[in-house]
DNA sequence: CGCATTTGACCGGCGC
DNA sequence: GCGCCGGTCAAATGCG
């Protein structure tokens, strides 16, 4: 679950809608995603809280199995820095549920954040269905370079 | 001009 | 067997 106001974030992939539904239990549309990234077989369901506009559900479908094209917004290869409020939220995020979770998705809406100025996350409640995982941390940081994956005090 | 989004059609599973 | 429901396809359209 993520607090954002709109769909289509920006999460270090590249996406292409290939649908769009209503839902029987939500009012709001679902649409559905899938990457681009050749031999990537990655979807994405995204649909919207009925309860919170303001939310949106996100549920990852498979995993990546290749690195993050540098053709991003020009943001994260940039080397751009973030403020330490990321990083309390995470702490605070990864304290509340399950840890083992790092989602794509976390990283990329902290730098959504620093432009939008927007709220972060609310909760992390994973599904079932959501089998997002990092097979490794060296690669995570291998694909974003400017950032340190450490516990900030 | 290339690529992503849009949008209705289409399809398969499931319940009645 | 039919119709609903969730999911996908593909042609047209839009945009950079």
């Amino acid at each position: 679950m993520t607090k954002s106001d709109i769909d289509h974030l920006e999460d270090g992939y590249r996406w292409r809608k290939y649908g769009q539904k209503a839902v029987k239990n939500s009012p709001y549309p679902r649409s559905y995603y899938r990457c681009t990234t050749q031999k990537c077989t990655v979807k994405k369901r995204v649909e919207r809280s009925y309860q919170d506009p303001s939310t949106v559900i996100t549920t990852y479908e498979g995993q990546h199995n290749h690195h993050l094209p540098a053709t991003l917004r020009g943001n994260v290869g940039g080397g751009m820095l973030y403020p330490p409020s990321i990083m309390a939220a995470q702490g605070g995020m990864m304290t509340g549920a399950g840890g083992s979770s790092f989602p794509h998705e976390f990283l990329a809406h902290g730098l959504y954040n620093l432009g939008g100025g927007g709220s972060i996350y609310q909760q992390s409640s994973l599904t079932s269905s959501q089998q997002l995982q990092i097979p490794d941390y060296g690669l995570l940081q291998d694909m974003v370079p400017s950032m340190t994956f450490k516990q900030e005090p």
